[in-house]
DNA sequence: GGTTAGCACTCAACTAGATAGAGTGCTAAC
DNA sequence: GTTAGCACTCTATCTAGTTGAGTGCTAACC
C-alpha cells in the first residue's frame, strides 16, 4: 500500500499532535483538527491502513491512535519541517556558551547545562579522546621535599597535572634534567604512541639516565597518560524526566535514571555513535535499555580532528526539529571557537 | 512523665524494628518480639504514653507506632548501641579509598562512590575551601602563538591551570619575566589575601612593568584565583533512593531528586554545618526541602586546616550507627593521608 | 469507488459498596 | 500495675457497575 498525500497528512498531524500533548488522537478530535472536510469515519479508514502499514500503534481497542517509531522515523525523515532557531534565540545560545573563561572541559560541561535548559530534556556532552593530541611539554615542578607535580601539555592545549608524592627526598637540579629528558623524548608524539610498548621500552635509557627518581615518577607518568586519554562525561537536566508524562511512574523514571548513571557504559555507547547529527529512534537504539528513548547527538571538532559529543535523551516522543537544531547550532558554534588558525597550525 | 527503663526498651525496639522494616509495628508483634513477659495490653499503655511525650506517632488510628524525630534523636544520643566496623570492613575501606594516585580532587570523588556504595544511601563530599593556602608558584607557560598557560600552585600542593588565548602575540621572554615578577609578588600569600582589594592595587606596578602582556593576563589571573576557592561536590548512589520504601512515590523521589540536584544550594548547606560528626534528623534540618530527611556529615581535614565534608543523605530512618561509623572512619582516614608530616611542614 | 452516518462493541478509568485484617482504646477484672 | 476482652477505626483490597472515548463494521450515499 502506498502512502498517499492525505496519509502523510494525517499521520504528520497525528505526529505533531501527540508530541506535543502526549495523548493518543482519535479520530473525531482528529478531523476537527485537519479542517480538509473529511469525516472520523474516513479518517478511521485511514488510520486502519497506517496502522497495518506499521506507522500507528494502538494501547488499547478504545483508545486513539500512537505513532510508532517507524512513524517518527519517517516524520524526523522527510514529514518534520525544519525549525529554524530565531536569530535572538541564537544569539543567547552563544551568549551563554561563551563565557571569557574557556577551557574545554568547562565549556562543554557548561554546554550540557545550557542545552538541558533549553529542551527541558536530559542532556550529556562527552570530551574528546585525545590519541592524537602530540605531546608537548613534560614538566616536573618541585612542591616540597618529597613531592612533585607532574605536568603534561599537549599541542592542542590539553593540560594534566597530577601530584606525585615521592618515596625519597629529591635534588631540584636532577628533577629540572629530568623534564628536560622526558620532553625531548616524547615532545610531538601522540599520547597513544606513547603507550605503546615500543616507547615504553625506551624508558629503560631514562631510568639508568636519572636513577631512582625517575623510576619513581614513570609509572606515573604513564598513568597519567592514560587519564589523558579518558573520555569525560557530563550531564544535566536529570530531573527533567519527571515533568515528562512518560516517566511519570516510579518504575520507568527509576530504569531511566539508573541506565543513564551508569556512567561507563553510557560513554561507550556514545562514543560508539557515528559523527554528525545523529538521531536514533526507539527499537533503533541497539542497548536494550534504551528502547524507549530515542537519542540525539551531534559531534563537535577541535582542530577539525578530535570529536567529542553533544546531545540528549529523552522520550521517543520529542521536538525533534527544535532539538536538533538547538544541539547542531550549538556542536557548530563549539567546533568554530575551538578550530585552529592556520597561523597557530603553521606554528606547531 | 518520665522516661523509665521499660520505656526506653520498648521505644529502643521500636526504633530499630522499624529502621529495618520501615513498617509500623503494633503492640502485639512488638510483645512478641521483646520477650519481656508483658502483654500487648501493656504494651498499648506504654506506647500510648510514648506518644504523649512525642516520642511515637500514629499514620493513622489502626496502624502501628512510628518513631517520631524526637524518637530518632534520643536514639541517636544514647539508645544506639556503637556500631563497631570490624576490622576486615575497616581494611576494605581503606585500600579502596586508597589508590595509589592521590589527587585529593580524586580521592574525594572516590570517596563518595564508596560511601554510597557501602550505605545504599545518597552520599555527596566537598573539596575543602582553600581560602588559607598559600601561593607558591605562578607560572606561564607558553602554548602557541597567543595561547599561554596559567598555572598556580599552593603550597598544600593545589595546582590549577588555565588556557589563556590573547588578544596579541606575546614574547616568550616577557612571559618568563612575568611568571618570576607574579610569583615574587604573591608567594607565601594567602588565596584569599590576594583577592583582597589591597593586594589587587598592586597591580598597577605590575601592568606598567609588563605593558600589555600583564594587561592581558591580570584578569585571569583573579578569575583563576576565585575559581580556586570554589568548593567542589561531588555526588553518587542518587538512584538508591528508588530502593528505599519512603521514596517508593514519584512525588517524594522527584522533590528528593530536584533537591539534591541544586548542587550550589546543597553545597551551601553542607559549606554552613558544623565540623566533627553531625547528625541532624527531618525537622531539625533548617532547610524545608529536607525536613524528612537525615543528614550525617562528617568533615576531614587537611594539613590540619582546611576543612571538607564527607556525607550521605537519606530517610529519617536510617541505620545510625553503622552510617555513622562508617563515614567517620572514611573521613579519618583521609585526614590522615592529607596529613602534613612534621618534616615537610618545617620545610614550607 | 471513495465517503459517510449509524450503531454495536471494547476497554480503561472511575465510583461505590462490601469485606477482611491489623491495630487501637477503653473497661472491668485480676 | 497488669491483663483479657471487646467494640471501634481505618486502610487496603476486591468486586461490580457505570461512563465515555474511541474503534470497526455495515450499509447507504454521491
Amino acid at each position: 500500500m502506498a502512502l498517499s498525500e492525505r496519509k502523510l497528512k494525517i499521520l504528520q498531524a497525528i505526529i505533531s499532535d501527540f508530541i506535543s500533548s502526549a495523548e493518543p488522537i482519535g479520530s473525531r478530535t482528529l478531523s476537527k483538527k485537519l479542517k480538509m472536510g473529511i469525516s472520523p469515519a474516513t479518517i478511521r479508514n485511514e488510520m486502519s491502513d497506517l496502522e497495518e502499514m506499521g506507522y500507528l500503534t494502538h494501547p488499547h481497542t478504545s483508545a486513539g491512535r500512537v505513532p510508532s517509531d517507524k512513524a517518527y522515523r519517517l516524520y524526523v525523515n522527510s514529514l518534520m519541517e525544519k525549525y529554524v532557531l530565531p536569530e535572538n534565540e541564537k544569539q543567547k545560545i552563544s551568549e551563554k556558551l561563551m563565557s571569557k573563561f574557556d577551557e574545554l572541559d568547562k565549556v562543554i560541561a557548561h554546554a550540557a547545562g545550557i542545552l538541558s535548559e533549553l529542551t527541558n530534556l536530559t542532556s550529556f556532552a562527552i570530551t574528546p579522546r585525545l590519541d592524537e593530541n602530540r605531546l608537548k611539554y613534560v614538566n616536573l615542578l618541585p612542591v616540597d621535599e618529597r613531592t612533585v607535580i607532574l605536568m603534561l601539555v599537549t599541542e592542542a592545549g590539553k593540560i594534566s597535572n597530577t601530584t606525585l608524592n615521592l618515596k625519597a627526598p629529591y635534588a631540584k637540579d636532577k628533577l629540572e634534567f629530568l623534564s628536560k629528558v622526558m620532553t625531548l623524548n616524547y615532545k610531538g608524539k601522540s599520547l597513544s604512541n606513547i603507550l605503546t610498548l615500543d616507547i615504553i621500552k625506551n624508558f629503560e635509557t631514562d631510568i639508568e639516565a636519572m636513577g631512582k627518581l625517575a623510576e619513581n615518577i614513570m609509572p606515573n607518568f604513564l598513568h597519567t597518560l592514560e587519564n589523558m586519554l579518558n573520555v569525560e562525561l557530563y550531564m544535566d537536566g536529570l530531573t527533567n524526566i519527571f515533568s515528562i508524562p512518560e516517566y511519570n511512574n516510579i518504575g520507568r523514571a527509576k530504569l531511566f535514571l539508573e541506565m543513564i548513571n551508569k556512567k561507563k557504559e553510557f560513554t561507550d555507547i556514545l562514543i560508539n555513535r557515528d559523527s554528525g547529527v545523529i538521531i536514533t529512534i526507539g527499537n533503533e537504539n541497539t542497548d536494550e535499555v534504551m528502547r524507549d528513548c530515542s537519542l540525539i547527538t551531534a559531534t563537535y571538532c577541535i582542530d577539525g580532528k578530535c570529536i567529542g559529543k553533544l546531545g540528549v535523551i529523552g522520550p521517543t516522543r520529542m521536538n525533534y526539529g527544535e532539538v536538533t537544531s538547538i544541539i547542531e547550532y550549538m556542536t557548530d558554534n563549539i567546533s568554530r571557537s575551538f578550530k585552529v588558525t592556520e597561523g597557530e597550525k603553521d606554528e606547531q
